[in-house]
DNA sequence: GCCCTTGATTAGAGCGCTTCAACACTTTAT
DNA sequence: ATAAAGTGTTGAAGCGCTCTAATCAAGGGC
């Protein structure tokens, strides 16, 4: 900055400004300024940026798995409204470890983000006690483990309750009584979306015919589950999963196993990855409105920024 | 920092030694330090840390597309990489549009990330010019556009020819003649597997049947060129297609023709997504590393970082 | 002709940290 | 006893930028 300032014949305060774009720079001088940086190939340095000006004007992301298409969709959704309020984004992969969690959530806030979006993540409210006085936080598609909400955290997400009860709607409606649900062990979603199963069940009157499994939240956590199910009597006509992934897994291995769907078994999953649109899976799903999450976190964030000061929670209504 | 200097009644110097581990700090005066720091909830400010020291210890990473599970898990493989030499990374994803591409790389520079890691991207040797003078960067997964390498830029690739050679190879060896490929258009690594395609046609003796036609990178892509293929008269039994997600569309868009494969028609892709691994699709694909990718591509960057100075470009074996 | 306003420019302090050289104090060698 | 070497600690400069308050030049009003 020194140097452009020097072969411009001006001051560093000035140079600065031209960069900032301030109005009151006259013309002159602005093409000077412009044509030395250009010249000399002058970055300025965003990390000595944000210390003088102790703001950083980046958002960061934690996902929990950004293998997960269904997560991805959710980032992209943030990063656009984050890019049309001029922020940037930071980005940490989880990849489904809570540790691993907790430790991005650090580096995050060392990193002075103004806002912190956790996109599926398994924290729950003592994780988060301390960061969420510094840096306003909120949870999108998964909700503070425990649902004890904290003051410093808001929430977008989909009604997993209300998701799941329509999946035994649906199925019930098809004439269908042996519905089994596999769900999505310790994933963040997975106590919501078991109860609003449980609950679907008892609404039709099938509260005894209940079963769920314990599942996952990747392709591979259903071949056990698939094999110890078939191997029983009075096997389910109906299986829910926790999402498309663990679903498509529960496909290959009812595959494997001659079943074929939907002939001898119904399948649903849930949050409507482009997976399930795939033809030769078709299969059936519940969405959730990936792009306006992210996009609502944002929006979230920068009311915080503004001044917000209680705790605000959208509950989008699922689709089938 | 200053607090905690004086809640421990020690220099801002010794907290600093203190929270960076430094071994010459007595027991006694670490652990006051430590108390003091987790009293008063001390975070080191990242940036002003960076600033002080000229390093920041980042890796910039940008991706092409993060919706590809693909490029996803190369992604995976650079974090797990970085992670483990105590680098950071910074995600920053191009959405498949050049121009957003040449601003994150920007961005990253600004960032003062010690090295970038491009996955993907369509940035050709001009694109890169200046930066490559100020930091090492290594393509992974599509190469500088044009191929015309910078000595300031190494690359981890596959070798999309060989990888294209094996899929007509393996097409003629089922018996098929009409093979047609679908590209991926603009995308950086559409000409090789097309070049490679050409050839296997030639090697095959099947020079005059060769038909490329312009796909793209995602299943939408696909949907048009089907349509004009099933109109016209001496359609191919077989397709290769650019990616698996374009795959994905074709096979899609057969199913809604009625066209039921493998049995009129046999399809291959590339890259060996998960996607290809559901057995309901069971499409034959490529496989690329692409965790062994990631990690190759910190690899890179460390060796730059550590002094050399020669460019280094891993072309990796693909599979069927 | 003087004072005031307006607009453009700049000096300099400060952002939170690291690090080098200097310092005080012990310990060891002579 | 004294010099030399080693330990642990600190003062202060500096990283690259921003921003407030001060300075300067040029009109305009009286």
């Amino acid at each position: 900055m020194e140097d452009v300032a020097e072969r411009a014949d001006v001051s560093r305060a000035l140079v600065s400004l031209v960069i900032n774009g301030s109005p009151k720079v006259s013309e002159q001088k602005r093409r000077r300024v412009l044509e030395a940086a250009r010249a000399l190939g002058y970055r300025p340095n965003l990390m000595a940026r944000s210390l003088a000006q102790q703001r950083t004007r980046i958002i960061g992301v934690l996902v929990n798995d950004l293998r997960n298409p269904f997560f991805a969709e959710v980032v992209e959704g943030v990063e656009t409204a984050a890019e049309s309020d001029e922020f940037g984004i930071v980005v940490l992969n989880g990849r489904r470890d809570r540790v691993r969690e907790l430790a991005a959530v650090e580096t995050l806030v060392q990193l002075q983000v103004e806002g912190l979006a956790l996109v599926g993540t398994q924290l729950d409210r003592d994780d988060l006690a301390e960061v969420a006085d510094i840096v306003p936080a909120v949870m999108v598609a998964s909700d503070l483990v425990g649902s004890l909400d904290h003051p410093g955290v808001d929430a977008i997400v989909t009604d997993g309750r209300r998701g799941a009860e329509l999946v035994v709607e649906h199925l019930t409606a098809l004439g269908h009584e042996r519905i089994l649900h596999i769900d999505g062990a310790g994933n963040a979603s997975a106590a919501e979306r078991r109860q609003g199963y449980l609950r679907g069940m008892e609404a039709a009157g099938l509260g005894d015919l209940a079963d769920v499994r314990t599942g996952g939240d990747d392709e591979a956590a259903a071949f056990a589950v698939i094999d110890e199910i078939l191997a029983e009597p009075d096997a389910p006509t109906a299986i829910f999963a926790f999402n498309d992934l663990l679903d498509a897994g529960v496909l290959d291995r009812l595959d494997d196993a001659g079943v074929s769907v939907p002939a001898d078994m119904s399948l649903v999953g849930f949050d409507n990855t482009f997976i399930a649109a795939l033809h030769h899976l078709a299969l059936t799903t519940v969405n959730q409105p990936r792009l306006t999450m992210g996009e609502m976190a944002v929006a979230a964030l920068l009311e915080r920024l503004n001044g917000r000061d209680e705790p605000v929670r959208h509950t989008l209504d699922p689709e089938l």
